[in-house]
DNA sequence: GCGAGATACTTAACATGTTAAGTGAATGCG
DNA sequence: CGCATTCACTTAACATGTTAAGTATCTCGC
């Protein structure tokens, strides 16, 4: 059998450790985990979403998000009212709190991806995440037929 | 800030996700997790390791490594004795059931790399691991500055 | 307009990730 | 020797990943 350690997904587990653990400090000094700080951002982005567009923007499964969700309304980070149209659907969007909060931790972020970009390069950083987009591309629609969010 | 969707650590993600989901299903048939497998590969190449050797090895933090075996134990899959030289130390081993349970596994999980390999090609997928290698290394020894295993 | 099925979440249950603290055994130094 | 430190794990506590089941709402055919 292949060398476990150079398997496919370790490889790309250990990178993505290698890059997260950058982050990771810093995003905990303010008080936000990894997967709060994705949805931070995304809602950012668009300003208000449903929460299945915003489990497939963040990455994350549904009750992933619902919990977060739960804990980031508890925090006053994000807001959240029903659709009129559609008594199922919520609206969630960013509270002025979780703005101040971004507006807080994103030099550092932009800081650390900089370096990050330095140390490996920006040309190779470009074409590394051009490959990973193919693969991804290329094992869609393979096995694990959900066409759900994924964590 | 960044197009989020297209930061690196979301990239390496989705990439991740996008391969494991092909092997997840097949694992779990045989009510294995991702890590446990991994754990099971790490042994039957090494015979016998240390925890903390193994925990560098199959990339798992310690105390997840810790639950995971005593698990494994249970199920009767590893085996596990102290060294003689330092009580501290235990050396954990593959049972012979978990050797008949890899061997089961292995012709499946084979045939979903080779599908992988074949629809990315195998000459990218070299060149990725390569790029994914160089970031981890350029990366080394930045932020976080435990040299612990990390998952 | 009603009842079966689909939809948008949420809860539940179990496994792992992550950090901190605990435990028992070895080491080193005065 | 004695004892503080280090070491190799393990436990604990909380957050997320993952799958399954539950709940409320909506849609659509009849």
């Amino acid at each position: 059998m292949r060398d476990f350690s150079r398997s496919l997904p370790m490889s790309l587990l250990r990178a993505r450790e290698a890059v997260m653990r950058q982050f990771r400090p810093k995003l905990r000094e303010h008080g936000l985990t990894e997967q709060q700080w994705r949805i931070l951002r995304a809602l950012a982005a668009i300003d208000a979403a449903e929460v299945t567009e915003l489990a497939r923007t963040a990455f994350l499964l549904g009750p992933s998000l619902s919990r977060i969700l739960r804990d980031l309304e508890a925090r006053h980070l994000i807001e959240r009212k029903i659709a009129k149209a559609d008594q199922r659907r919520s609206m969630v969007s960013i509270s002025r709190e979780g703005v101040k909060l971004m507006a807080s931790v994103a030099p550092s972020s932009e800081a650390i991806y900089a370096e990050i970009t330095r140390r490996f390069g920006a040309r190779k950083l470009a074409e590394l995440q051009d490959m990973l987009g193919e693969l991804e591309h290329s094992l869609a629609g393979l096995g694990g037929e959900d066409d759900a969010a994924e964590a």
